[in-house]
DNA sequence: GCCAACGTTGGC
DNA sequence: GCCAACGTTGGC
């Protein structure tokens, strides 16, 4: 099992909005970018993520399993885009704010520090513990 | 709303 | 194959 993040403007598509979609999940459409498309490529049914809301917002605000593996992307004829499926697991009891990852040394490393404009990322399963942690959900 | 960082495109 | 120009993203 590996783990990953999604990020998304709330604006476009929110946490709401996937809790909405319940267990049926929802395509994680419309990335148009090579490394964010190879990491979904890589992911496996049953890898977990956290969903981060970017924008004003910032922070991780709940969780999410991947329920389909990397298919053609349903927004574009181009088939060099693919996608998975994720549904919401659980909501975070605390949102874990951009401001509280960067002031955790132990998460200096994650990319959403590093390289925050890529919008699918992989997260170690260190990191995945410690952010669970601060928000409050049981990491299993 | 601005701007820095980054990725992509296209001319050479 | 290089690199300048451009568009987009996302933090501030």
């Amino acid at each position: 099992m590996r783990y990953w993040l999604f990020k998304s403007e709330p604006s476009t598509w929110g946490w709401d909005d996937q809790v909405a979609k319940g267990d049926a999940g929802e395509e994680w459409d419309g990335v148009r970018n090579y490394q964010a498309r190879n990491f979904m490529r890589e992911m496996s049914v049953g890898d977990r993520g956290f969903f981060y809301h970017s924008q004003k917002e910032r922070a991780v605000v709940g969780i999410v399993e991947v329920i389909a593996e990397a298919h053609p992307d349903s927004t574009t004829d181009d088939e060099r885009w693919e996608c998975v499926d994720i549904k919401a697991v659980q909501p975070a009891r605390v949102p874990v704010s951009l401001d509280d990852i960067k002031a955790e040394p132990s998460l200096s490393d994650m990319v959403l520090v590093k390289n925050s404009r890529l919008s699918v990322q992989p997260v170690t399963e260190e990191e995945w513990r410690i952010v669970c942690g601060m928000a409050g959900i049981d990491p299993a």
